[in-house]
RNA sequence: CGGGGCAUAGCGCAGCCUGGUAGCGCAUCUGGUUUGGGACCAGAGGGUCGCAAGUUCGAAUCUUGCUGCCCCGACCA
């Protein structure tokens, strides 16, 4: 992509409204951009970002079996009269009337919508284990949205709901979200950690909030320093094997929220060398909660002896839109976003010092096209603005690597490669910046 | 929902106390000089001062009501 034909609405000054540092710099770096309190625009970046969080999400639900779909944001009251949630859930519940003054909402969530979807096609155990998601938008009227996108009243959320005949079953589908979930997160470049969680208005018994840590976190955690370090299983993993032994690793230590923390247990069970006590981000929650939709809606299923049971369900959230917050408050310095190579909106920042000058010019667009023809996306600076200019852009938007074309380097025959990230700076020739960058970028 | 604050040009702000029809920086546009870490000079455009009512000869400024947004708390992905 050619800067000069971008729409990248830059902020040299932070806007008065943001507090924390995420929601500054989206701000800044033009990717969003706030039309009511808690719902946002998406700009161009911030679009490609979020789109590369969806992307993750789609092929790790993939590899654990969850099948896509997509359900509507608005939704009949009637379904929620049903499971008695029309009445439960309050004001954070966005209603509305159609024009036949029928009830309407703007869907918080989707337990009833899939459970009705499951009990109109699903007779027999023979159909189980069934896993749906979809990635759609969700509304919850928050009293008070605050922190950019990720505390929105509009959101974007994946959502997967588990169909079992029975309990373990229901566990064993609940193991496959599980191992999805630590593999997802550390995708993006996250270290997300479960933590033992309240089960909350949606109910149920087994649940796990996963918690990435930063300082700007919404709540104090409490956990065993040896999550930071664990190893999360590869791609090589069958998710139809026992997937026990790495849900048990994984929990295997003390971690839990300010909510439910015990800290007479923190401390007895977790050597003093090893307690963290941090802030930390919610990025995803997985719940099982049994019969608690299924049996007053009636979804039920035969089982093998011919009988009737409610189905067992589960259901995964993961915060699609609330993770680009996560993401920039894990990784960011003062001079901008530090973006993690797998959802960075490009690549490559090619900077062109002097447009207009032969040597330059031409070195920028054959080692654009070269990049782009390997499938490495490039965000190339071909404006005719100062150098201080774009260098403090591309650090602002963070993008993996830059590499600096002018003049003064191409005379010798050498461009910059910086590493956003450690700040290191390479001269190097096109063909080795080439080679670098394809070594660096193609997993 | 309780408490606090803000609303003046695209963004950040001053002016309000003590009424006299609006200003600064950045950004934008034009011309020139510059050009390897957010340039400089000269000029230009851009505002129903959130909305409505009231007081007054006169309201950005004083009064009342409304709306929007932000912060702290309670609540939540």
């Amino acid at each position: 992509m050619r800067l000069s034909r971008y729409f990248l609405p830059i902020l040299k000054e932070t806007p008065k409204e943001a507090e924390i540092v995420s929601h500054r710099l989206m701000l800044r770096a033009g990717m969003i951009r706030q039309q009511s309190a808690g719902i946002y625009s998406w700009l161009p970046l911030g679009l490609r970002v979020l789109r590369k969080i969806e992307r993750i999400v789609e092929e790790e639900q993939a590899r654990a079996g969850a099948i896509q779909m997509l359900m509507p944001t608005l939704q009949s009251a009637d379904l929620w009269r049903e499971s008695g949630r029309y009445d439960a859930y309050g004001k954070e519940m966005l209603r509305i009337q159609d024009r036949h003054e029928r009830d309407m909402l703007y869907g918080p969530t989707n337990e009833e919508m899939i459970t009705d979807i499951f009990r109109s096609y699903v007779r027999s155990y023979k159909d189980l284990p069934l896993n749906l998601y979809h990635i759609q938008w969700k509304f919850r009227d928050e009293v008070r949205p605050r922190f950019g996108v990720m505390r929105g009243r509009e959101f974007l959320m994946k959502d997967a709901y588990s169909f079992d005949i029975d309990q373990e079953k229901a566990v064993e589908s609940y193991n496959r979200m599980f191992v999805a979930y630590l593999r997802t997160y550390k995708r993006m470049g996250l270290t997300a950690i479960p933590m033992r969680a309240e089960t909350g208005p949606i109910g149920g018994d087994l649940s796990h909030e996963f918690i990435v840590l930063a300082e700007t976190g919404e709540s104090a955690v409490f956990c065993h320093a040896d999550y930071l370090t664990k190893d999360v299983p590869g791609e090589d993993l069958d998710f139809n094997s026992d997937l026990t032994p790495i849900v048990k690793d994984w929990t295997s230590h003390y971690a839990a929220t300010e909510d439910v923390v015990d800290m007479a247990e923190f401390e007895g069970t977790v050597p003093e060398e090893k307690r963290i006590s941090a802030r930390g981000i919610e990025v995803g929650q997985t719940f099982y909660f049994g019969t608690k939709y299924s049996e007053p809606m009636g979804a039920k299923v035969a089982t093998s002896e011919g009988t009737e049971v409610p189905v067992h369900m589960g259901s995964y959230g993961v915060g699609v839109s609330r993770l680009l917050g996560a993401i920039i408050e894990a990784n960011h310095d003062d001079e901008g976003i530090i973006w993690p190579a797998s959802v960075a909106p490009f690549h490559v920042g090619l900077i062109n010092l002097k447009p207009g000058d032969e040597l330059s010019d031409g070195a920028c667009e054959a080692l654009y096209a070269k990049l782009e023809a390997a499938g490495i996306e490039v965000l190339y600076d071909d404006t005719d603005t100062r150098a201080g200019a774009k260098f403090a852009t591309m650090d602002l938007i963070g993008l993996p690597f830059q590499v600096v074309a002018g003049p003064r380097g191409l005379k010798d025959g050498v461009l910059e490669v910086k590493d956003r990230r450690t700040g290191e700076k390479e001269l190097l020739s096109p063909e080795a910046t080439f080679d670098k960058l394809k070594a660096a970028l193609t997993v």
